[in-house]
RNA sequence: GGAGAGAUGGCUGAGUGGCCGAAAGCGAGCGCCUGCUAAGCGCUUGUACGCCCUAAAAGGUGUACCGCGGGUUCGAAUCCCGCUCUCUCCGCCA
């Protein structure tokens, strides 16, 4: 959510920046609410200060044991009024918040216009494309040969996009995640987190989910709940409504979850294989840090992604995704796209983000400065670090061999009882 | 699933209709005092929104907030109704 105050200042700048991500925003519906709010507003706190003051009166003139049955009669119709005014501004307040709710971050100042995925600018690009001596196969061929995944029985047990992992392919699952988690643990200054997978609305508000993006996710029939599309939603969530103290900043968080998305709008996109599924396994860090410090966060947040794919010796590049790419909450999105022999293309693998004060607002998460005591909302980021599945893409797909097994990346043989060949 | 108890400020804990944004204690901050440390003394110590002032802060002022949402009343932390969460006991269960 932006800032009523700053967006009631730029009005005009706020407008632009949303045609740039594609979005038209009615500034003018927001002019009358929020006028109208605050007109009310005087009023109605005119009229409670004067109940306030007459009732004391009231209180005196009982003990004093005089009449007070005409100021009674009076003060009846002013909380009268009172309850009246106050139906209008809960209605309006409430327009308000829906209006803001649904108003996406503003883009940082060096996030690049763009009208699609396409005007992406390159950042930097990592490692040696595999070259091999035959044509590489796509992971759905690699897994299902080497029967290490069964994506036919995962859509009889469930349906389409879910699949069922076997033997090494279970394995290797369990051995990424593993391995991701050991890095950012004790490399990169990480806390693990094992959060709730399912989310109450309030959480999913926090971080942006809802109200606008209801489609998207899995809503657990007779309850309150949803299940989480992103580790994000109940990590980010872990301070809502708290006040930190600065010198715990910056903190750094890592979990593992597993993911549920409806992928509402995804029809005939990915059908095959791993990339798209409605359940997918993901580890994803969160911070929490001062204003001043994000981009610095950001930064390294991206390189502790990166970090990942270099130690799996996997080539990728990343990206700055452009104004219209830019995720809903996001002020600047870096995505981490792995390189998938298979496909012949880059897919993201990780999407590192600073929400600056915008998830913040949404939450009610603040800190106070240890110079001076102010309170101040402080700013949210998250990347995934990574998203499993489709790490375990890459791997078979650049670790592929032309007898069609798949050479296990060297540092997750500890973690696979030192198994070097999955054939 | 059944029965009961509870939810107050950073924490502990008073408060059963007006004198309560809320006692007291602890913690924290500032100052005084003491050769250092400790003790002692004094003051301060929530958040949000509106308005005034300001370049912006600071400041002033008003309103709201005692788990959440309604209701009764001139007036609610306090009375009534609903909900959520926590704890205890019973049942069930990994």
């Amino acid at each position: 959510m932006l800032d009523i105050k700053y967006l009631r200042q730029n009005l005009e700048h706020v407008r632009i920046k949303m045609l740039e991500r594609g979005q038209e925003i009615d500034m003018g519906r927001f002019t009358a609410l929020d006028t109208q709010r605050r007109d009310i507003l005087q009023e109605v706190e005119v009229l409670r200060s004067e109940r306030n003051a007459v009732s004391k009166e009231i209180g005196e003139k009982k003990k004093r044991k005089e009449d007070a049955t005409e100021i009674i009669a009076r003060m009846g119709e002013v909380s009268a009024r009172i309850k009246t005014l106050d139906e209008t501004l809960k209605q309006t307040e409430e327009d308000l918040n829906a209006f803001l709710m649904v108003i996406p971050n503003v883009p940082h100042e060096s996030v690049e216009y763009g009208t699609s995925s396409e005007d992406n600018p390159v950042i930097r690009t990592w490692g040696e494309k595999p070259v091999f001596d035959f044509t590489p196969k796509p992971h759905w061929d690699i897994g299902e040969d080497l029967k290490i995944l069964d994506f036919a029985r995962g859509a009889k047990i469930t349906g389409a996009r879910f699949t069922l992992y076997r033997g090494a392919g279970a394995l290797l699952e369990r051995a990424i995640t593993n391995f991701m988690l050991d890095l950012h643990t004790r490399q990169h200054g990480y806390l693990e987190i094992l959060p709730p997978f399912m989310a109450n609305r309030d959480s999913m508000t926090g971080t942006g989910q809802l109200p606008k993006f209801e489609e998207d996710l899995f809503h657990v029939e007779k309850t309150d709940y949803y299940l989480i599309p992103t580790a994000e939603v109940p990590v980010t969530n872990i301070h809502r409504d708290e006040i930190l103290e600065e010198k715990d900043l910056p903190i750094y968080y890592v979990a593992y979850s597993p993911c549920f998305r409806a992928e509402a709008g995804s029809y005939g996109k990915d059908t095959r294989g791993l990339i798209r599924q409605h359940q997918f396994n993901k580890v994803e860090m969160v911070k929490f840090s001062q204003p001043e410090t994000s981009y610095d966060e950001l930064e390294k947040l991206t390189a502790n992604a990166e970090e990942v794919l270099k130690r799996l010796k996997i080539p990728f590049r990343t990206v700055s995704l452009c104004t219209a790419d830019l995720g809903f909450s996001s002020a600047k999105t870096y995505d981490i796209e792995a390189w998938l022999p298979g496909q012949e293309a880059y897919r993201e693998i990780s999407s590192c983000s600073n929400f600056e004060d915008f998830q913040a607002r949404r939450g009610a998460m603040r800190f106070r400065r240890t110079d001076g005591g102010r309170v101040e909302f402080l700013h949210t980021l998250n990347g995934s670090g990574l998203a499993v599945g489709r790490t375990v893409v890459a791997v078979l797909e650049n670790y592929q061999q032309a007898d069609g097994t798949v050479v296990v990346p060297e540092v997750l043989r500890p973690y696979m009882g030192g198994l070097e060949i999955i054939r």
